[in-house]
RNA sequence: GCGCCCGUAGCUCAAUUGGAUAGAGCAUCUGGCUUCGGACCAGAAGGCUGGGGGUUCGAGUCCCUCCGGGCGUACCA
C-alpha cells in the first residue's frame, strides 16, 4: 500500500530479481512461497553477519494488517533477548546487511517494537496475479507435501427419523472439510455409518407397531423411550397399505416386529439420502453397523480383545478395561443380555476403516457424545492404530430464531426442526452457508430472519453478488474473462490503493485454504470471502465517485483492471463452489 | 463433584494459532450519491477481551485460580 502508508520506508533497488515471463502456477505471498523462503535465508545471513549465533533461523510471517506489507519478520525481537541489545537497534543493523536482490522484495521498513516489514516487488505480484488466471478453475487447489487418504464420517443420524437441522450443520461441516481436503491435495471419501442394529431400531419398530395397533382402536402406550414424531404414524399407514393388515396380523409379533422394522429403517434413510442429496451433500459410501455383525468383525474384535487380557467378562457382561487407559471405568462392550454396545460396534468399525487402506479418519460428531472421544481413541491406540488415526469434529447445538424467539416445533417432525423444513425456506444455499460461517465448537443461532434477508446484508448474497458482478461486467463488456492475458504494463497500470488491496486478497486464496484445511475450519473461508467481497464492493463502487474508474472504463488501466476482477470472478467462484454453495453468474432483482 | 466446550463493541462474530493501535457486519449517529446492478459510499461513536494472578521482548491466545453459561458423566446411541 504504497502512498497510505505512514511509516519510514528505505528504497532497496533491485536488479534481475525475477524472471517473469516464465512463472507458471506460481504462489508469492505464502510464507512458503520461492520469495518468503528466499527472504529467510537473505535474513539469516544478515542475522549472523550482525553476530546472530550460527544456529538462528529467522521467521518469515505474514503481518495481520495487510498496510504492514507482504511479509514480516521478528528477527530483531528475538535475536533482542539473545544478544541483550534493544530490537529497533538491532532491526536497523539488520537492514544496512540485508542483501535483498533475490528475495521478490522491493521494499522494507522497521516499524513498532522492532519488526521488519517487506513489500512484494510489482513484478512478483504481476506474476502471482497472472498464475491465479493460468490456473481457471483450480485457483486455490494446492498439493499436499504428505498427501494422505482419509475417511470422513458425518451425519451418521439413526435412520430412525428425518434430519435435523443439528444433522444439516454436521453435513455441512463436514462436507466442507472433505471439500478443504481435497483440495490441499489428499484423497478423501465421504461416508454415512448407518446405525442400523441395537436398541434404538428395535424401539423404532416397536413405535410402529403401536402406532399402527393404535390406529386400529387398540388401547396401547408407546414403549417406554418410543418415537413420538408424527412420522412414524404416517410410516406405519404407508406400511400398513403397502403389507396388508390381514398380513400383519397373520404374522407372529417378532417376525412382525422384523419385517416392520427393516421396511421403516429402508423408508426413513431413503428419506435422509434424499434430503442430503437437495442440500447438496453426496456420500461416497453409506456404511451399515449390521454388517459388521455380519462379516464377523464384531467378534473377531472381542476374541482380540479377551486374548490380549484387555476385555474380560464380569456380571454377565463383557468389560473393556479402559481403566487402564485413563478412564474412571471399565465400559461394557457386551450387555448380559447377549446384546452389543454401540462402543463395541464403533471400535470395530474404526478398524474396519483402516483396513480398508485409510490412513485418517475424520468423525464429525454432535458435541453431546464428547464423552465418547478418549474411550474411542483409548481403544484404538490400544489396538494399534497410531494416535492421529482418528479425530473428532465436535459439533455444538443449532438453535433456530425467528423474530428473536427459538423455533422449536415442526408440523411434522416433532420436537425439532428438520433440516427439509429449514432449507426449503431458506434455499440449500443459504442454509449452508449459516451452518460453515461459524466455529463448530460455537453453539450457533441459526437467524432466520437474517437467512430470509436478501440484500447483502446476509453474508451468502454479499458473496454471491461480488460474483455476479464481475460475471455481469464481462457480460456487459462483451468480454470473454477466459481469454484475458495481461501484460506487465497493463498490470502496472492499476492503482495502488483499492486494486493492490483487492489483489493481494485475491492472491493469499491458495494459503487461506490451507490454514482453513490445517485447521479443519471451513468458517475461515467464509471469512475470507466476506473480506474479498468487501474489497471488491468497494473497488467496484469507486466507479460510481469516478466514471474514469469503472472496470469498463476505457483507457490505458482497462485490462488490468479486467485481469483483476477475472481472478476475484475465480476466486469467489471457486470459494464458493469449496463450500458446496452456488455461484450465480447473475442473481435476480426482488420483484423483477 | 469430575470432564469437555464457550465467555471479545448494544447484537452476531473475527483476530492467519504467541505479534504491532483487538477488527468486520448488523444496529445507532453525521454527511454524500439520477446507478458499469444503489441490494451504495465516506466518516463518527462504541472495549479493563468475565475477574484475579503467572510465564516473556510481547498474552484475547499458553499456565494456575475464581465467576458465569452449555453439554456430558448408562449394561442409550
Amino acid at each position: 500500500m504504497e502512498g497510505a502508508s505512514p511509516p519510514p520506508r528505505r528504497r532497496v533497488v533491485m536488479e534481475g530479481q525475477v524472471n517473469p515471463g516464465r512463472v507458471v502456477k506460481m504462489e508469492v505471498t505464502d510464507v512458503r512461497s520461492a520469495p518468503a523462503r528466499a527472504l529467510a535465508e537473505a535474513l539469516r545471513e544478515a542475522a549472523i553477519a550482525i553476530g546472530a549465533p550460527d544456529d538462528f533461523s529467522p521467521q518469515v510471517e505474514r503481518p495481520a494488517d495487510p498496510t504492514h506489507g507482504d511479509f514480516a519478520s521478528n528477527a530483531a525481537l528475538v535475536l533482542s533477548g539473545r544478544l541483550g541489545r534493544p530490537p529497533r537497534e538491532l532491526a536497523a543493523e539488520l537492514a544496512e546487511h540485508l542483501d535483498l536482490a533475490s528475495t521478490g522484495v522491493s521494499d522494507l521498513a522497521i516499524a513498532g517494537p522492532g519488526f521488519l516489514n517487506f513489500s512484494l516487488s510489482e513484478d512478483v505480484l504481476w506474476a502471482g496475479l497472472r498464475s491465479a488466471l493460468e490456473s481457471g478453475a483450480d485457483w486455490g487447489r494446492s498439493s499436499a507435501a504428505e498427501p494422505l487418504r482419509y475417511n470422513v464420517e458425518f451425519v451418521s443420524a439413526n435412520p430412525t427419523g428425518p434430519l435435523h437441522v443439528a444433522h444439516g450443520r454436521g453435513a455441512a461441516i463436514g462436507d466442507a472439510t472433505a471439500a478443504l481436503l481435497e483440495w490441499t491435495g489428499h484423497e478423501v471419501k465421504r461416508e454415512f455409518y448407518v446405525n442400523d442394529a441395537g436398541r434404538q431400531i428395535e424401539l423404532l419398530g416397536e413405535s410402529i407397531e403401536t402406532r399402527w395397533l393404535q390406529a386400529r382402536g387398540v388401547d396401547l402406550e408407546m414403549p417406554q423411550g418410543g418415537y413420538q414424531g408424527e412420522y412414524i404414524r404416517d410410516i406405519a399407514e404407508e406400511l400398513a397399505g403397502e403389507l396388508g393388515d390381514a398380513r400383519l396380523e397373520a404374522l407372529e409379533r417378532p417376525e412382525r416386529l422384523n419385517l416392520l422394522r427393516a421396511r421403516a429403517t429402508d423408508i426413513l434413510r431413503a428419506g435422509q439420502a434424499r434430503d442430503l442429496d437437495a442440500f447438496g451433500v453426496h456420500m461416497d459410501h453409506w456404511f451399515d453397523e449390521s454388517s459388521l455383525f455380519a462379516t464377523g468383525g464384531v467378534d473377531g474384535l472381542l476374541d482380540r480383545l479377551t486374548e490380549s487380557g484387555r476385555a474380560y467378562r464380569d456380571d454377565g457382561a463383557v468389560w473393556l478395561r479402559t481403566t487402564d487407559l485413563g478412564d474412571e471405568k471399565d465400559r461394557v462392550l457386551v450387555k448380559s443380555d447377549g446384546s452389543h454396545t454401540y462402543f463395541v460396534s464403533d471400535i470395530a468399525y474404526h478398524l474396519d476403516k483402516a483396513e480398508r487402506g485409510f490412513q485418517r479418519a475424520i468423525d464429525v460428531w454432535g458435541a453431546d457424545h464428547h464423552g465418547h472421544v478418549p474411550r474411542m481413541q483409548a481403544a484404538l491406540t490400544a489396538l494399534g492404530l497410531g494416535e492421529d488415526f482418528l479425530e473428532v469434529l465436535l459439533i455444538q447445538l443449532v438453535t433456530v430464531m425467528r423474530g428473536g424467539e427459538e423455533v422449536r416445533m415442526s408440523k411434522r417432525a416433532g420436537q425439532f426442526v428438520s433440516l427439509r423444513d429449514l432449507f426449503a425456506e431458506t434455499g440449500p444455499d443459504v442454509a449452508r452457508y449459516f451452518f460453515l460461517m461459524r466455529r463448530a465448537e460455537v453453539p450457533m443461532a441459526f437467524d432466520l430472519d437474517l437467512a430470509l434477508d436478501t440484500s447483502d446484508a446476509n453474508p451468502v448474497y454479499k458473496v454471491q453478488y461480488a460474483h455476479a458482478r464481475m460475471c455481469s461486467v464481462f457480460r456487459r463488456g462483451e468480454v470473454d474473462p477466459e481469454c484475458l492475458a495481461p501484460t506487465d504494463a497493463d498490470l502496472a497500470a492499476l492503482g495502488p490503493g483499492t486494486e493492490r488491496m483487492v489483489l493481494t486478497t485475491v492472491l493469499r486464496f491458495p494459503e487461506r485454504v490451507r490454514a482453513a484445511a490445517r485447521a479443519r475450519a471451513p468458517y475461515q473461508i467464509c471469512n475470507y470471502l466476506e473480506e474479498l467481497a468487501g474489497a471488491v464492493n468497494a473497488w467496484y463502487h469507486e466507479g460510481n465517485l469516478d466514471a474514469s474508474r469503472r472496470l469498463l472504463a476505457e483507457g490505458p488501466s482497462r485490462p488490468g483492471r479486467l485481469a483483476l476482477a477475472r481472478a476475484v470472478q475465480l476466486t469467489l467462484g471457486s470459494g464458493l463452489k469449496l463450500l458446496g454453495i452456488s455461484a450465480p453468474e447473475r442473481l435476480e432483482r426482488e420483484g423483477e
